[in-house]
This record gives structure tokens, sequence and C-alpha cells, in this order.
DNA sequence: TTCGTTGTTGAACGATCGTACAACAAGCCT
DNA sequence: AGGCTTGTTGTACGATCGTTCAACAACGAA
């Protein structure tokens, strides 16, 4: 009577100890693993005993589809950044056509789940932590925050073409510097503080501070 | 002829084979040690064994002076922190009266050495990666940076009282965080890119930024 | 049904980790 | 000079780390 439940009695074996995947959705799911991993016990829980656990895997299987632990890293890092732009790319187009409500859009964006999440901060900080020391990060950072940049520049630049004649000379890219430091210093802010304030507030910083670019030409000299 | 050459022969060993020091003196040393071990390494190199090297003293005398490896790191980081705010208040007081002139030496002290040196930054980073899962360093956070943030706080207040009568009504609070996330967002992105743009050019977009909130009543609603 | 490909397992390896502890010795006191 | 305190050493332990690899098995092809 040891019969498996799930099938009659066709094969002699119960049903298959486990599923073989196309390489490529495993990769995801051991790179998603990976994120979770980091999000749950930061960077100490970052093994590959933990990861493959967290994945539902034997050990030996992420070597199989990673040569080492640098390059799933690296490609966790590379998929936690497109997630991100990707993201605020699809949140813009959303938006009225105005370039004040496209940037408000990516404000709220920007500013809300999943990316404001204080898990998802801190998987960041911990993927910066690394930058220094591995090349492999450094490599993925400058090919996906080139993307985010540009996205900011871009809509800077409209806001900037639509505000018309009295429009002034703006540096655009000390602008889209101080702008991604304000965002990413309230981003890192809240994340080790979530009760000093609220994501609201964090918007209308942000577009106070465009605002005032907006307004005057900047005593950036 | 086996002596050596350091004493003449009024005691029969060598020179001793280790100094003893104070207790406070020795932690100093540790702590010192740790903090290099993170700026050579990052969090790779944050081993007892990288650590005690680094100090010239053998594995098992960390444990004599510290309970355990979180209880160093966290008085590293209490040190770390101590170090960056004293010396930001040191060099406040040296500028002139003006507020004004405060705060450029603040901005000035904030965006140079040492406080601006990528490595310097890259340990910051390394902390922050460990705040969400350690109770000890998110203890001694709370310690150090509202030392950090009442500092700022108080040169704001007084540059708006000597604004006079035409003082915009400013929130002090939004105003101190949103100064604090623009300057720890520069630091940031400096450090991940330094040839992105000049020290210099951090301390105009911040003065630029306490400029506007001077000038107009920022629409934060 | 049988075979071959290959995704998958699980054990094993050497290295390194944090911690504990007994033995040693430097320096001060008497 | 001898004793005592205690800062310091060095080893050892168990746990866990990343990586390797031979064996297994799922599943499509023949």
């Amino acid at each position: 009577m040891a019969v498996n439940a799930a099938r009659p009695a066709a094969r002699p074996a119960a049903r298959p100890r486990y599923e073989r995947q196309l390489p490529e959705q495993r990769r995801q799911e051991l790179i998603d693993a990976t994120i979770e991993c980091l999000k749950r016990h930061g960077h100490e829980g970052l093994s590959m005993r933990a990861i493959a656990a967290q994945a539902g895997v034997s050990l030996g299987l992420i070597n199989h589809h990673f040569p080492n632990k640098d390059e799933l890293i690296a490609a966790a890092y590379r998929h936690f950044n497109s997630v991100l732009v990707e993201g605020l790319k699809a949140a813009v187009p959303k938006a009225p056509a105005s370039p004040r409500a496209r940037l408000q859009a990516f404000l709220r964006a920007s500013f809300s789940r999943p990316n404001l999440d204080p898990e998802t901060l801190a998987v960041w900080v911990v993927f910066w932590g690394m930058y220094r020391h591995s090349p492999l990060i450094q490599g993925v950072h400058r090919e996906s925050y080139q993307g985010y940049v540009q996205l900011l520049k871009d809509m800077l630049a409209q806001l900037l073409k639509a505000a018309g004649p009295r429009a002034p000379a703006v540096d655009l890219r000390l602008a889209a510097i101080g702008l991604t430091a304000l965002l990413d210093g309230l981003w890192l802010e809240w994340c080790l503080e979530p009760a000093s304030f609220r994501p609201a507030e964090a918007i209308a910083l942000c577009e106070a501070w465009v605002d005032n670019l907006l307004r005057r030409p900047a005593t950036l000299e």
C-alpha cells in the first residue's frame, strides 16, 4: 500500500524527486533567492548554502549555473539595478505628458514601494559596501547607473525646455548630480530611521529643489 | 656569542618579547586597526586575525579587551562617528562669527579630507550595511547621529535668525533633513565615482540649497 | 523501450572563521 | 630579590565557508 497519491501506478517510482528547469529560469530563481537572503539577513546571510536553501535546491547546483559566488552576486546586483531603473522608467509614461507631472510620477515611484522599503535599501547598502573591492560590482554599476542618471537628466532637460524663455541657464550636469544626491540621501536617511520623516515629505523636498532650480539661476559659482 | 645587541648583559634575557600597555590604550589601538582593515579590504577583511595582525598583537588579545567581535565593531563605529562629529564641530568655530561663514566652514570640512576620502566613505557604507541586523550598531548610531543632526540644526537656526525680518517661515526639521540628505547623497555619489564632480561643486550645491531656502518660503505643501 | 544529454544531488575537501583557555611573562609592589 | 597581578601569547576546537566532483536521475530523442 505504499502507492504514492500523486500518480496512479503507471510508473514504478513515485513523483520525481526534483524538477529539471531551463538554465535561464533556474538562474533567475537563484538570483531572486540571493536578493531575498540579502533582505532577510544582510551581508551575513549571503552564503551559498543559505541561497541554495532559499531557492529550494541543493548546494552544488549554484556552481553549475554560476562559475563562482562573485558572479552570482554580480548577476543579482545587475538584476536589482535593472528592476529599479525599469520600474521607474515604466512609472513615468503613465503620468500626463507635462514634464512637471512626469517628474512627480518619477518621484512618487522612487519614494514608494517597493523602492522605499527599508529591506530594499538595505540591499543597496550591502552592494555599495562591496563596490570598492569588487571589480565585477564596479562594472555592473557603471553599466546600470548610466541609465538611471540619463533618465533623470532627460526629465530635467524637458522640464527646463518647458519653462520657456524665462528659463535660467542651468548646468544640467550639476543639476542632475544634485537631484540624484538629494534623492539618494533621503532614501538612505529614511532607511536608517523611517520614523524621522514621511515619504510625502521627501517628495516635497525634491520638488521644492527642482522648483528653486527653475525659479532662479542657481548661484553655482 | 649569542648576546643580544640591544642590551649589554645585565639581564639574562634579551629585550622583552612584547610590551604591556594600559587597557585603554590597547583598546584604542585595536579600534584603529579595525578601521584600517575596513579601509583596506572592506567587509571581507574584517576578521579577528586580520585585525590582530594589523594591530601587531596576537589573536587572543582581542577577546581580552572586547567580549566578542560585535562589541569591537560597535566600538569602532562609535569612534568613527565621534571623530567625524568632533572634527566638524572643531572646524566651525575657526570660521568668522557669521552664520553664513560658519556653515561654509562646515561644508568645507565635510567635503575635504579626511571625511571625503573614498576609503572613509567606504567604511561608512560597510557600517550602514550592518545597521539593520545589528542592535549594537543601531544603538551607537542613535547616540552619535543625534549630535550630527543637532549641529546642523543649530547652524540652520542661526542662519535663519540672521536672515532678519524677511526670513520666511521654514520648517527647521525638514530643512535639516533635506540638507543632511543632500550632503550624504553627494558624499555617496562622489565615493562611488570621484571623477563625476569636484568637491567644490558639491559645496556649491549645498550652499545654493541653503540660499534658496532663505530666499523664498519653500513650497513644501 | 532504450539511450544519451545534462540539470541536479550530496558528500567531501581544505581553508578560514570566532571563541575559549591554559600557560607565559612584563612590570609594579614590597 | 621574590611574589603577584594581569596583559599577552599560542594553540586548539567546532562551525561554517566556497568549491569540487563523482554519481544520480529527469526527460526528450531515437
